[in-house]
RNA sequence: UGGGAUAUAGCCAAGAGGUAAGGCAACGGACUUUGACUCCGUCAUUCCGAUGGUUCGAAUCCAUCUAUCCCAA
């Protein structure tokens, strides 16, 4: 008898697939969708197909397992997800931050969580459809995160804050294969949702209206303020610091003969600076919540190729430790370095760690 | 109430007799399991402040008016 395995099934063609494989792989596998919030928590509407963890999504896992004859469960993690996820989203924002939602759902929910509850429940590994791959490496004794086969659906950049003890118990059944193979092994297993479109957008903000998420989930709301130029000349009036994010061009209702960008939000004088791009790059950022996955920790400076943002093209720096913290120093100057966005570490395909940019 | 200048789309702006460039913004789309960036497309045919005139033909020439700015007072 296999191990049994929980896979997390979002309704979406690559969770479906991953079941397909797992089985094949001789797993014993069981279906799980999360339950993330109700459907009066977010804004609904028509792209609501879009997302991951709608109720139709929740259908569509289940008419997938009963097809390909697993079990299937829904865990209700409403509570937990709104403390780690939705009300850290609003809070960031209104501290003048940019986050990313999906790695913090990772971080606290999907790998976190879901395998406390997995383990609880008896199963040996979890599963997700996410496209990345892990290794165990004998000599350093250390699991490893390695880039798919599918560069162009890499999502280690999302999975950096994955603990050695997570990955002994993850399972990336879509590791070597492509985008297009995962929708045809889909087609040929007759599943209902083989070409249903990719999902994008926050999932609880399915219109990617977020603003309007925070509006209506916050109060304290930071005030209108002022748009300032480099040299703190009052341009204009901005309609308060969480509807924009630094590098931001379009949107900010303010015109010149050139385009103008954010470069920076000010949260004590509550004003949001406008610039030049080339304002916008610097070669230094320090990040915070540091997790490492290949080394231990930092003895010394180290060399990689680091991305500051989820499609972004990997750029050399050098990495050192900073007290709890990590110094990163790009050989050529970013473009609008974010606080709140992840910025991930590779040693080739291999993922070093990340952090969240302060 | 002397002199000078300017009036072109939401903003900036080219155009100097032959039938309205471009940039910014805005809007739409693509890309993207975050926010942005980027890319593609649309955007003056009650017409170039208004009214007349010259001309085969004017945003471009002329006259008058209106508005704004500057210098003198």
């Amino acid at each position: 008898m296999g191990k049994k395995v929980l896979l997390g099934m979002s309704g979406g063609v690559d969770s479906s697939v991953a079941a397909k494989l797992l089985l094949d792989m001789g797993y014993e596998v069981t279906g799980v969708t999360l339950k993330l919030f109700s459907d009066d928590d977010i804004v609904l509407c028509d792209r609501a197909t879009r997302t991951c963890c709608s109720l139709s999504d929740v259908e569509d896992a289940r008419s997938v397992a009963f097809k390909l004859g697993i079990d299937h469960f829904v865990f209700n993690f409403k509570d937990e997800f709104k403390e780690k996820v939705m009300e850290h989203f609003s809070k960031s924002y209104i501290e003048g931050k940019t986050p990313n939602p999906c790695i913090e759902c990772n971080r606290h929910i999907k790998f976190d969580k879901m395998l406390r509850r997995a383990k609880e429940l008896g199963f040996d590994y979890i599963a997700t459809g996410h496209y990345a791959s892990i290794k165990f490496d004998k000599d350093l004794k250390r699991y490893l995160l390695v880039r798919p086969n599918d560069r162009t659906k890499d999502q280690t950049y999302v999975l950096y804050s994955l603990t050695q003890e997570q990955l002994a118990h993850t399972i990336f059944p879509l590791s070597g294969l492509e985008k297009s193979q995962v929708r045809k092994i889909a087609e040929e297993c007759g599943l209902v949702n083989s070409r249903k479109p990719d999902s994008q957008d926050i999932c609880f903000v399915p219109d990617g209206d977020y603003v309007e998420f925070i509006e209506k989930n916050e109060r304290d709301l930071p005030p209108e303020g002022d748009f300032v130029d480099m040299s703190g000349n009052v341009l204009g009036r901005h309609k308060g610091i969480i509807h924009y994010t630094i590098g931001q061009r379009r949107g900010l209702g303010i015109t010149f003969n050139k385009p103008v960008y954010v470069i920076k939000k000010d949260t004590a004088s509550n004003t949001v600076v406008l610039g030049d791009e080339k304002d916008l790059f610097s070669k230094t950022l320090v990040a915070g919540d540091v997790n490492l996955i290949s080394v231990e920790k930092l003895e010394k400076p180290m060399r990689v190729t680091a991305k500051a943002r989820y499609t972004q093209k990997e750029q050399p720096a050098t990495i050192e430790a900073l007290g709890e913290k990590i110094l990163v120093t790009f050989d050529e100057p970013q473009r609008a370095l974010t606080p709140g966005q992840a910025v991930v570490f590779y040693d080739g395909d291999v993922v070093v760690g990340g952090g969240t940019i302060e």
